[in-house]
DNA sequence: GTATATTTTGAACATTTGTTCAAAAATGAG
DNA sequence: CTCATTTTTGAACAAATGTTCAAAATATAC
């Protein structure tokens, strides 16, 4: 027996980083080897294939943002002040235009979903999961007394998901920050009301 | 003196299909030589390379739904009927799943908008143009006594570009014809309060 | 310590990539 | 018709692509 060198972590966030900046199709072997710092054999070792490699780290970015979000909900006792930062934070990162800090689901489902099915079951059910994390969310601002109007949770939910992947197109084409932040704070008002 | 055989608006079109269907990098110059029936050199010759065609095909697109969008309002005299409309419309695409329906503008500028500065520019430009008609339709509604609420057009044009964006993006996890529809109301009614 | 099993290495592979080019064809001007 | 110019053709190119493989290295089990 033998088990593997390398970190298989530490290997997906660098493959993840990669696959964000230059997209799937335009990452080539070489990019994920030089920045993996494994050679092609170990690679296909241990993930079959680059296209294997691209789904085991969409896997790793879903825990991760996951862990993410979870962890910045705990900070605010108020779920509604909580959403409040989590809009700001998405606006940071969309403003510090650092292609490390796009949304790998969002980047693959745009180049992917039409193209290789596995891959979309795989984002799809990844959406699905962060809908119901947001859904959570709204149903404890509703019994917080901080919700106007009757929209159902999940519809809110659904509706912050469509703005947020559109707030992070929209910054592609850099417009001024304070344009961001007034969209982020507009969307707040609306999907809470 | 020799004219060109072949008629510019059909080659970017069937290009422009071709990159909306693959994207940019995964569309080889094979695929564009069968989908246009133009040999290699007859597309360098015109196109200067593969990007050239992408660059003439973008702002091929852009004006075919600048023109689009104009005649879909022209239909309307009431300003937001044509904008309940015009979502309506943009929602329809959305639910058809047809890759030719999807918009080359927001697939390039996922693509490509950090990798390519030339690119970039043109999307940003022609995002500010689409802006700017939805800017003038907002005006119209407010004349129209249509509109609630004390913001701005030009704000709730960049609103609902996002949340079109945004539709688009969450449309590729193939949510529910009836949630899409959904979705659209309620753009509908929170862009216009 | 030896044997076994698995990973690592890195060169090599066949394809496919975008691009070029020279010859042939065809257009329009005089 | 003739000339000049430009496009079309399609084979050819070098480079880059994803992938494979056999030998070497090394960790674990006994």
């Amino acid at each position: 027996m033998r088990s593997a060198e390398f970190d298989k972590e530490q290997v997906l966030r660098a493959a993840m980083t990669a696959f964000m900046e230059k997209g799937y199709a335009k990452t080539s072997m070489q990019d994920l080897k030089a920045v993996t710092g494994l050679h092609p054999g170990s690679i296909y070792c241990a993930f079959q294939n680059k296209r294997g490699l691209l789904l085991a780290a969409l896997e790793q970015y879903n825990r991760d943002r996951g862990n993410e979000l979870q962890g910045l909900f705990a900070q605010h006792t108020s779920a509604r002040a909580g959403l409040a930062a989590y809009l700001t934070h998405v606006v940071d990162e969309c403003v510090s235009c650092d292609p490390q800090k796009l949304c790998l689901t969002q980047k693959a489902l745009n180049e992917l979903a039409e193209q290789d099915e596995e891959a979309q079951a795989i984002l799809s059910e990844q959406c699905a999961m962060w809908r119901n994390a947001l859904c959570s969310v709204f149903e404890r601002i509703a019994e917080q007394g901080e919700l106007t109007g009757t929209r159902s949770p999940l519809d809110r939910a659904r509706s912050l998901i469509v703005s947020i992947y559109g707030l992070r197109t929209f910054a592609h084409t850099h417009p001024e920050p304070q344009v961001m932040r007034d969209l982020g704070a507009q969307i707040l008002k609306d999907v809470c009301q």
